[in-house]
DNA sequence: CGGCATCCACCAAGATACTG
DNA sequence: CAGTATCTTGGTGGATGCCG
């Protein structure tokens, strides 16, 4: 696994994108509007948005469903099944932020 | 936490790097030389590597040391601790690699 | 061996304006 | 409301070459 690093170095994939891990967070606790995850995720340009989703739809985390004038985001269950690791992530980077700024404050001080 | 979203997107920081997570994992095993490290990372440029491994020094993920000739690097106790998340991640991708690709290109021919 | 200095290319992200 | 269409830009990654 670790000598071809995986086809396409896999370990950030789509952890890398920007507001992935965000738009997920968001569509948790159930579906959401575009205006709703637009919220939450300060200031996201609309087109930026729009990309986030229409890759994490094409990747099967998201479903998109038209209802009437709304459109609803929700997760499918390849999409939940993503939440423990960004959550696992999120859980690491609350406990060890803190030590992080610390390091980078000290190498900061003697360069 | 989700609603300031964490100081500086949180979420990605570190993750973000192309090559941060690679860096952790080769390191995961003991120490390494500079040039031990760029063989598994199918040949990472040495100025990305460097950037790299700068980067992951000021945080404080990694030691450097000098042992006469030789540089060695070592994951500290913080760098020790992003394993967890990384190798779950990992795992995660391992398990549902199979799902996103079958969904992109389910998705790539109706397109 | 272990880098640093440059230059360049590419692309994601932002700003802005417009549409069904 | 839920986007699309352009244009611009900053930063990251890569290539190349030089240095102690």
């Amino acid at each position: 696994m670790f000598d071809p690093v995986c086809p396409s170095t896999l370990s950030p994939f789509r952890f890398g994108d920007k507001w992935t891990p965000l738009v997920i967070r968001c569509l948790e606790d159930g579906p959401r509007r575009f205006s709703e995850l637009r919220v939450p995720l300060r200031g996201v340009t609309a087109k930026v948005l729009t990309t986030t989703l229409r890759n994490l739809q094409r990747d099967g985390f998201v479903s998109r469903a038209e209802h009437g004038r709304q459109v609803e985001y929700a997760l499918t269950p390849l999409g939940r099944s993503m939440l423990g690791p960004i959550n696992e992530a999120c859980a690491w980077a609350e406990e060890h932020w803190d030590e992080l700024l610390d390091a980078r404050e000290e190498s900061g001080r003697s360069r």
